[in-house]
DNA sequence: CGAGGGTTTGAAGTGCATCAAATAGTGTGG
DNA sequence: CCACACTATTTGATGCACTTCAAACCCTCG
């Protein structure tokens, strides 16, 4: 008797074309783990031997220098999976991994993972998808670093957390503290601060604590996305 | 009788695990474009319908705001493929490719290579395998331009164009006019001369047109990867 | 030899980082 | 429910890195 029902995994996108036998030799595996917030999940020196699914919290994927300056490759909340590319990288990954806020995990091997792979080529198509989205997040990160200014990243990062469709009077909540979205669009805290407030100057926009009021999406449209490119204007990706 | 013979293709990389009829299929279907420096192979708002091989000179793969700037994606030469991925994402690609010098490309109906990849999970687990390493040197560049100094990018772009393996006096060819270059790493060609300049200040090394000799690879590796992280020291992603 | 693009240099401005310190906010134990 | 400790956030002052604009130089190629 497993430790979790395998209903959870089926419901999760993920594993939404495993087979019922993969899912079962997963749900037998599987562990799960409670991280206090700051504690290392894992490192990039570590042997890759597990793979993970995030179930509460955030987790943060980085890497870090020798003189221990970080660069954040991505957060992650509920029902998404992550160290599942080292399958592809001799089991090694090139980030590290460690809870933003208290997190719980769940982990699994990746050899039962390996063997469904080579056998199942819609999970193989479904992998194939989300790495194609995630190699373009990372092409337009490189473009938002490059071309725009701290303010206008921030500006794109609130207009990927709300639905496009929605007119009038926006509230945005952010999703984790400042300092963390700080870091995720590669800048200083104090930076962050200072950017809100001249997006403040730019456009009708309120702040308290981590929400944000926007009266006009356009407004903020026009200010952020001046400077994006093929992903005009700034949208979620997931398709 | 095709343009090409089934033999060149055979021989890149990213066509070995195609079965004998894709390829004759592929061979049957290409189509040799020739392209002056400048001139714009396709366009992010064009529809994807073909797939390309360099065959000679360099691509400039790159994303470009409304107001013209733009962010170079990567740099392209000989028996590289690109603009594959738009299979994954409804026959469109995120970005646009011009010759960066007078070049020459093969290009090939994306539905063939459709079909292939449903049958043929080799191909398929090759394509995962580019596609997790451009995701790691992408990962990388994120890296790169948050953390690194003009400078240090120069010198990790060199010490990627070298064979690490090798020691005492190394010379090192520039790929492509150093304009280009910069616009690879970027920053703006004043700041890639002036942090050139600084390079030689800080380490033994002499510039002569695009070639650049380095007395000790270690100097370079201390001075520019002091800020790298798990690929340290900086080397050609490949495998 | 001359035109044009690539490259370098100079001068000035801008944006972000850094360091320091004040303030606001949150959770804990009493 | 309050006081304290600790963390998150903001603000100020300053410096540095890169950009921008302008102009000179150099190299190549017709």
């Amino acid at each position: 008797m497993s430790i979790i029902k395998s209903n959870t995994l089926k419901n999760i996108p993920f594993f939404k074309n495993c087979s019922d036998k993969t899912i079962e030799a997963l749900s037998d595996q599987a562990q799960i783990i409670d991280l206090e917030k700051g504690s290392m999940l894992f490192s990039n020196k570590d042997k890759a031997e597990r793979f993970y699914l995030v179930t509460k919290g955030w987790i943060k994927l980085y890497r870090e220098t020798i003189d221990g300056a970080q660069s954040v490759v991505d957060i992650l909340n509920a029902n998404n999976v992550f160290g599942e590319v080292a399958l592809f990288q001799n089991d090694t990954t090139s980030f590290s991994a460690e809870a933003a806020e208290r997190a719980q995990v769940m982990s699994f091997p990746l050899c039962i993972l390996k063997k469904e792979i080579e056998n199942n080529s819609n999970l193989t198509m479904d992998m194939m998808l989300s790495m194609t989205r995630h190699a373009r997040q990372q092409d337009q990160e490189i473009e938002n670093r490059t071309l725009k200014n701290a303010s206008q990243r921030i500006g794109c990062f609130l207009l990927r957390l709300v639905d496009q469709r929605k007119t009038g009077e926006i509230v945005i909540k952010l999703p984790y503290d400042k300092t963390l979205v700080a870091a995720r669009l590669g800048m200083q805290p104090e930076t962050f601060s200072r950017a809100l407030n001249k997006l403040k100057d730019q456009i009708d926009l309120h702040v308290v604590g981590r929400e944000i009021r926007i009266l006009s999406l356009q407004d903020l449209t026009k200010y952020a996305c001046s400077a994006c490119s093929s992903e005009f204007p700034c949208h979620d990706i997931k398709s």
